[in-house]
RNA sequence: GCCUCCUUAGCUCAGUCGGUUAGAGCGACGGACUGUUAAUCCGCAGGUCCCAGGUUCAAGUCCUGGAGGGGGCGCCA
């Protein structure tokens, strides 16, 4: 660290500052500044500290009878504050440091009176409303390191395996993208919309001459590189305007869509079972004390739960067997027999009765399966065209496509995935059938016309693997600042 | 978009059959204590019962409408 700093040209001020995380494994003897946050200050004497940098707070130790009694009066839940002092091993039980302050100073005064966040266990619906204070809760400061630790395994997987990052375009041309709603991006007034002489819209005079949206997916983006680069994967932000209002759907998410030339459909499959057991175990070797804070919050909030409804696993340890099984993989058509013989099925327990082959899967299938029948991830594969989007492979008999979908427990369906259709022939007449404009994807068809290959990719919610990771059960309270319909708050 | 439940103190909630002065725990505040661990003990303050309208002698409670929130379903990642 003072490596570092002695080639630091700028005097920096906060250079002097300890982070809390290094501080809890420094030895005992030595000076430290630590900046942070007031968790709580308890018998006038004992500071309760907290930086971000990791679960655990600094115990520091105020000499009060020697302090001045407004500043003590001035160190409050929610204050920050900088503390000079000398680490030491701790006198009194809990922790095995503590830092005696030699000087308090200050940075930012908190009004108890009015901070909402107190020093006991809220709400996740009311810090949902406070999403701009939250990160200051044990809950969600794990949670936002979870989500980076995430996000960095997830370019260390790719790298590791010499995929390339692609970037692709969050603003959009296309209208076929064929993954739901899309969010309008314009720069016309829209008070005073210019209008052809037929009376359309004169989308010729905005911004980009032609009718623009936010991106649905970069898949068909990464498809073009993937057919030069045979190994590519976007993580990017992902727009969709659909009016879905459930624990599982946002307005605005992130996602990581990986594509590979020369893959089939099981190429897939182990590319996408490798990638998140991977993301796991990387999560389980690096957040370990956020992830044992997860799992007992998880188990106090279940306490209030009926049996029956509480989790059979502990967090560590559903995330630990994910690992230590294979996903059960089996086409839609074994699915459909299982449902179709199962015990909820024949007693008319599912709302949506399965009756026969080619039916939709409703949430409640899937969960039976991954839930019931499985009890671990499945992966289903070659689902009916019908029920399936025009850029997937046909199978042979032309009744089903090279489809996968990843579902998990408790989340449903984490990963969406398919061999593409690399026929061009084929592939044109799937998108008449399906009502997919041609002629405005000639780009697209263009890599069908030259040169083309068998290729195959998905789509991972991000999202979605934070929520099954951390254990938590709704999806806006993983994302810091969740967007969704009659919401975009701060 | 559909179904369902909820909205009472800063937070979490109780509030009986519609009945007169709306409660508790935690938090905050004041004090005591001073090696505490969401400290403890004593004390005190704190209310537009979500909003609007209606029924009634009387509404936190019943009815209608609206707003906000939770959960389920659909769409999907």
């Amino acid at each position: 660290m003072y490596f570092c700093l002695f080639f630091r040209k700028i005097p920096y001020f906060m250079s002097k500052r300890t982070r809390i995380k290094d501080i809890l494994s420094a030895t005992p003897g030595q000076d430290h500044t630590v900046m942070g946050w007031v968790r709580t200050f308890r018998n006038n004497q004992f500071i309760a500290l907290n930086d971000g940098s990791c679960l655990a707070n600094l115990q520091i130790v105020v000499d009060f009878e020697n302090e001045d009694p407004t500043l003590l009066k001035r160190i409050t839940t929610g204050a920050a504050i900088k503390i000079d002092g000398e680490l030491i091993a701790s006198q009194g039980k809990g922790q095995t440091v503590e830092l005696t302050a030699k000087n308090i100073e200050i940075l930012g005064d908190c009004d108890p009176e009015v901070y909402p966040l107190q020093p006991k266990r809220h709400s996740l619906e009311f810090l949902r409303e406070i999403a701009h204070l939250r990160f200051r809760t044990n809950t969600f400061s794990a949670i936002f390191r979870v989500r980076h630790t995430l996000a960095y395994a997830i370019h260390k997987f790719f790298n590791d395996r010499n995929f390339v990052y692609l970037h692709s375009p969050i603003i959009t041309g296309s209208d076929a993208e064929g993954a739901g709603e899309m969010f309008q991006v314009t720069t016309l007034d829209l008070n005073n919309i210019p209008r052809t002489d037929e009376g359309d819209i004169h989308f010729k005079k905005d911004f980009f001459g032609k009718a623009t949206n936010l991106t649905v997916s970069g898949q068909l983006e990464a498809e073009l590189a993937a057919l030069a680069l045979c190994d590519v994967y976007t993580f990017g932000p992902t727009f969709r305007a659909e009016n879905s209002n459930t624990t599982r759907h946002l307005a605005e998410f992130w996602m990581i869509e990986p594509e590979v030339a020369f893959n089939d459909l099981n190429d897939n499959m182990d590319l996408a079972e490798d990638m998140l057991k991977y993301l796991i175990q990387y999560v389980l070797d690096h957040c370990q004390e956020d992830l044992l804070f997860l799992e007992q919050r998880l188990v106090e909030e279940e306490k209030q739960k009926p049996q029956q409804d509480r989790s059979e696993m502990s967090l560590i340890e559903k995330l630990k067997f994910c690992l230590a099984h294979p996903f059960e993989r089996l086409t839609y058509t074994e699915a459909i027999e299982i449902l179709k013989n199962s015990t909820p099925n024949k007693k008319g327990k599912f709302q949506y009765p399965i009756e026969k082959w080619g039916a939709d899967l409703q949430s409640e299938h899937e969960r039976y399966l991954v839930e019931k029948h499985f009890k671990k991830p499945v992966i289903l594969t070659n689902y009916p065209k019908e029920i399936k989007a025009f850029y997937m492979r046909l199978d042979e008999g032309e009744k089903t496509v090279r489809a996968m979908d990843v579902l998990f427990p408790g989340i449903g369906e984490i990963i969406g995935g398919s061999q593409r259709e690399e026929r061009y022939d084929v592939l044109l007449r799937r998108m008449e059938e399906m009502h997919i404009p041609a002629e405005e994807m000639s780009w697209f068809l263009d890599t069908r016309r030259f040169g083309t290959v068998p290729h195959a990719g998905f789509g991972l919610g991000f999202e979605r693997l934070v929520l099954f990771v951390t254990g938590m059960t709704n999806i806006r309270d993983v994302i810091p600042f969740p967007r969704f319909p009659g919401n975009a708050e701060f």
